[in-house]
RNA sequence: GCGGAGAUUCCAGAGCGGUCAAAUGGAAACGCCUCAAGAGCGUUUGGCUUAGUGCCUUCGCAGGUUCGAUUCCUGCUCUCCGCACCA
């Protein structure tokens, strides 16, 4: 039988449509649930990844509406920021890679290539594209509802907008500074996805400390040396300036700086006024002295030609004892008169210079950047390569493991990791150090400027380090579900560790600061309270814009205020208070440390507590065939591609059998295809079978009832979980093996209500993982209304009976024991004894337990229970099980002998019949002149005549 | 480095102190069924086996607790995610 799924799942979407049954309206009189997938940035077609996340909110969907809840389940379409402005930017100026992407993307035309110039026009092609693919797959959506988040959307906007009035009323906005990565040509910061060089590349806080000239006749002229380690100041023995460059002197907020030109450049953009003086020529430096910060001890200024003028200030300050360079740096200088004389400079000072050590450490010598440039075998200073790996290792060593030493007064016997925080402060309030950010790396903006770091200065910050207001959201951490419950850590760390987050932009897609109209409001800032915009959408896009203003949320969201006079306010109103907050709302674990937390902040400084959210859902990142999926190694799968090659069904079922919990859900090919043919299977068995059989009642078919019940229970369970995958196998795979064995048992005449019941059941439980099939044998064997609006399937707790198991399995072991001996035998026999063992095994057996749950020591087990008269008489035979048990684990001990019996006596009328033999098949008791003796409890002997 | 999650047999993945050579599913091999393929059914997929209700070696590595550890503890190694102004 062969189906054709994709008629089938056309048929199916039309018809849900028609029927609207996805529409879901407030209705007191029921049980709410509000689920939804974090809304996806409308740049390209939906992905595998997008699948994932998107089906358990859809399986959840549809299950919650089988329990007949009142199901919300919408979907809305991000794209504020900079990535489609970018990309639309970079259409128009022709740039290949992106060209390439559209390309890829099956957009070839030359006439939509260029409508793909406009930003607004990548949100009217992929909206729909995104729709068409949820609908193919089957999302079971209430679209009226949907809507896109950029100021093109004025009613979002306006949403947006009324709560950012409301985080400024309540002084979470504030106002700073900031330093940020940024282009000077597109005067935007240059995310790491908006850079063609230098991707994951941060500014890094340098000190700069101050050196003054000594001696100096008329001001006070200041060299300053940028440095990550301020702490080293202690082992300074002299500076390094490069001799082959120039440097300036300049006026920096009332000082007078001598640093390199390319450090002045970068000075203008981080908040210091800047005055240049004149050119300096090193000549007028070197041989001179300088006096260092806090001990005020004078040391020389030298040549390094090591020093890059476009790394820090162009002037370094020499820890020889703790920095590789410079001790090179010394040991060069020491070694060669020629520089000394090539520069004027007094040979014997420089030999008296003497490394300082201040930082002991374990495995290190007195001079660590000795023993760092030993490790790796450098001998000059020009190994630049060489000498930044042991400069690095050596940093990481001493921040970590390093004990400040008694040269350090104050600082003496602390960790490096805590004097380092502590001397940056102090050097910074006496006025003898600033800071400097420094980009760890080169940054080429897409735009190929080189980056900088600006000090934004009148930038917006949601203050999320806000003491208070860290205590409010983890209130609301406390009370939300979380599914996985595993992640809770990490969103504690999250809130802990949140700082202010710039949220205002110069360029992008987005809303406007209602306050300050230069700015737009950043994307992970504008998406925090969004799910809120729902339940009142569909009404509020109806609305003249013009008309909606903050009282209108005030209203209808925290119930303030007069009744705006606008169109459909009381149904609005209605339906936020019935569907908020939201109760699963499903994303990427990555999500926690921003968007999810952010929004926990949001909610708790907008709304009233019965409007925090209820519940996250939190998945991993799907994989294919086990290995990451990327358009490189050619497994990047598409959406869209999914209901033509495996059928919508398959694929949903593969997607949710990948993974549960937060690990990385794998996409297997292979089960996708196979899965298919056993839907058809499903479809075949099922409308064959439905409402046939026989009408008796036996052992078996209330064995199988009870599987069915408990199956029901286990899965019922899992669903709530969320643990999709394993509630998908319990009621498919371990229901149809139990559903094969039934069949066997039963010499294919089940019951014909239980196998009815079965069928339904199966189904519906099914039904959130493959609706099309299931509605498609829903309506084959008779169901006159949607299988997505049945009941969920109820277990009975007094159906099930493990002990019904128990005999099923010792049926099931004779059996196989049977048909092993038959074929070792390689006879047919005229009749067969099956033995089972003498009682007294068995009240040993309980014995043992017994005892063991008593003592645990196995020799005073053994002596207990030889004392005992009943086994006294039995002596070899008792020591011989005793060994065995305690060695195999005795808690498999359990039943009583009458029981087991009776269920032999039923497995043989079973073997008979399976095995086709007309053969006698007696049932004993061990006895002591058979050989038989070795009968075990649990376990029947064969013998075979 | 910090915070989080992990490491199981060909693969994915169960396992939460004895019922474990380890569920379930994929894949593969063989057999039955068939003209044939698929489906279905059965067997096999750590090693040894005198074939036994047998033995040995396995659950990242190394130790420990226990009569007993895949399961608990300690240390180590490795993998994945996040470490921000970016969706």
């Amino acid at each position: 039988m062969t189906i054709d799924f994709q008629q089938i799942e056309r048929k199916w979407q039309h018809r849900w449509e028609k029927a609207r049954i996805f529409e879901a309206d407030a209705d007191i009189n029921r049980k709410k649930f509000f689920c939804h997938f974090t809304y996806p940035y409308v740049n390209a077609y939906p992905h595998l990844g997008h699948f994932y996340t998107l089906m358990r909110p859809e399986v959840f969907a549809r299950f919650r509406r089988l329990q007949g809840f009142n199901v919300l389940f919408p979907q809305a379409w991000h794209a504020t920021g900079s990535p489609i402005i970018t990309a639309a930017q970079r259409v128009k100026e022709k740039e290949e890679k992106q060209l390439k992407i559209l390309k890829d993307m099956g957009i070839t035309d030359q006439e939509q290539l260029k409508k793909f110039e406009n930003p607004e026009y990548w949100i009217e092609y992929f909206i729909p594209e995104f729709t068409k693919d949820f609908k193919a797959i089957g999302i079971s959506t209430d679209w009226r509802r949907s809507y896109f988040t950029t100021e093109l959307n004025q009613w979002y906007d306006k949403f947006i907008r009324w709560q950012f009035n409301k985080l400024k009323e309540k002084n979470y906005v504030i106002k700073g500074k900031f330093p940020v990565v940024w282009c000077t040509k597109c005067r935007n910061p240059v995310s790491d996805h908006s850079r063609s060089e230098g991707e994951g590349e941060t500014p890094q806080e340098f000190t700069l400390l101050k050196f003054p000239l000594a001696d100096h006749a008329n001001k006070r002229i200041i060299l300053v040396a940028a440095t990550l380690r301020p702490e080293t100041l202690f082992g300074i023995t002299n500076l390094w300036i490069n001799p082959k460059t120039t440097y300036i002197q300049a006026k920096v907020n009332d000082e007078h700086w001598i640093i390199s030109k390319e450090c002045l450049d970068k000075l203008k953009f981080q908040d210091k006024s800047i005055e240049i003086e004149k050119e300096i020529k090193t000549a007028e430096l070197l041989g001179k002295y300088v006096s260092i910060p806090k001990s005020n001890a004078k040391v020389l200024i030298l040549p390094g030609e090591f020093c890059n003028p476009s790394i820090g200030s162009g002037i370094v300050m020499s820890v020889p004892s703790h920095a590789p360079h410079d001790w090179l740096g010394l040991v060069e200088i020491k070694n060669d008169k020629a520089i000394a004389e090539k520069y004027h400079l007094n040979f014997a000072a420089i030999n008296l210079i003497t490394p300082i050590s201040l930082i002991s450490m374990e495995g290190y010598s007195e001079h660590p950047a000795k023993d760092a440039c030993e490790k790796r075998k450098i001998k000059s200073t020009k190994q630049l390569e060489l000498l930044e790996e042991a400069k690095k290792d050596l940093y990481k060593a001493e921040f970590f493991a390093g004990i400040m030493k008694e040269n350090t007064g104050i600082y003496k016997g602390r960790k490096v990791e805590e004097a380092k925080e502590q001397i940056k402060k102090e050097l910074l309030q006496s006025n003898q150090s600033n800071v400097f950010y420094e980009l760890t790396g080169r940054v080429i903006c897409r735009c190929l400027t080189q980056s900088i770091i600006k000090i934004v200065d009148d930038q917006w910050f949601i203050d999320y380090g806000n003491k208070e207001w860290k205590e409010i959201a983890k209130k609301a951490l406390a009370k939300i579900r979380l599914y996985p419950e595993l992640s809770r850590p990490q969103f504690e760390y999250t809130i802990d560790w949140l700082k202010a987050w710039a949220c205002s932009r110069e360029e992008g897609l987005g809303t406007k600061l209602p306050w300050d109209q230069k700015w737009l409001i950043e994307s992970l800032s504008d998406s925090t309270i969004y799910l809120a915009f729902y339940p009142i959408a569909h009404y509020i896009q109806k609305i003249n814009p013009e008309k909606i203003n903050d009282l209108v949320f005030d209203y209808i969201m925290l119930d303030k205020g007069k009744q705006p006079d606008i169109e459909h306010i009381a149904e609005m109103k209605d339906e936020f208070q019935y569907w908020y907050p939201f109760d699963f709302n499903s994303s990427g674990k990555d999500l926690i440390q921003n968007h999810l937390t952010f929004a926990l902040f949001n909610h708790t400084a907008i709304f009233p507590e019965k409007y925090w959210p209820n519940g996250y859902g939190l998945n991993g990142w799907v994989t294919v065939d086990g290995k990451k999926m990327s358009k490189s190694l050619g497994n990047f799968i598409l959406m869209r591609d999914l209901p033509t090659k495996y059928s919508a069904d398959a694929s949903r079922f593969t997607i949710m059998n990948g993974g549960e919990n937060m690990d990385d859900p794998n996409w297997d090919n292979q089960f996708a295809s196979s899965f298919k043919t056993k839907l058809e299977q499903l479809y075949t068995f099922c409308t064959e079978n439905y409402n046939k059989g026989s009408d008796e009642w036996r052992n078996i078919d209330q064995w199988f009832e009870s599987r069915l019940n408990e199956s029901i229970k286990k899965v019922t369970y899992f669903m709530e979980e969320t643990l999709f995958r394993t509630a998908s196998q319990k009621m498919f795979f371990e229901l149809n093996k139990a559903l094969r064995w039934y069949l066997k048992r039963t010499n294919n005449k089940p019951n014909k209500k239980l196998l009815s019941h079965f069928i339904e059941s199966q189904l519906i439980m099914l039904s959130p993982f493959t609706p099309f099939i299931c509605e498609e044998i829903w309506e084959t064997i008779g169901k006159k209304d949607f299988i997505a609006k049945a009941s969920w399937p109820l277990y009975d707790e007094d159906k099930i009976n493990k002990q019904l198991d128990i005999e099923e399995q010792l049926i099931e072991t004779v059996l196989n024991d049977t048909t092993a001996v038959m074929d070792l035998v390689k006879i047919t026999p005229k009749s067969m004894k099956l033995f089972v063992a003498d009682s007294w095994k068995y009240d040993l057996c309980i014995a043992l337990r017994t005892e063991y749950n008593k003592t645990k020591n196995p020799g005073i087990i053994i002596k207990n229970i030889m004392i005992r008269e009943e086994f006294k008489k039995h002596g070899e035979d008792v020591m011989k099980i005793m060994q065995k048990t305690l060695k195999s684990g005795i808690m498999n001990i359990l039943h009583n002998d009458d029981e087991e019996y009776n269920t032999l006596c039923n497995a043989k009328q079973y073997i008979e019949a399976e095995l086709k033999l007309s053969i006698e098949i007696l049932l004993e008791k061990d006895s002591e002149d058979k050989k038989s003796q070795q009968a075990l409890p649990g376990k029947p002997s064969i013998i075979i005549k």
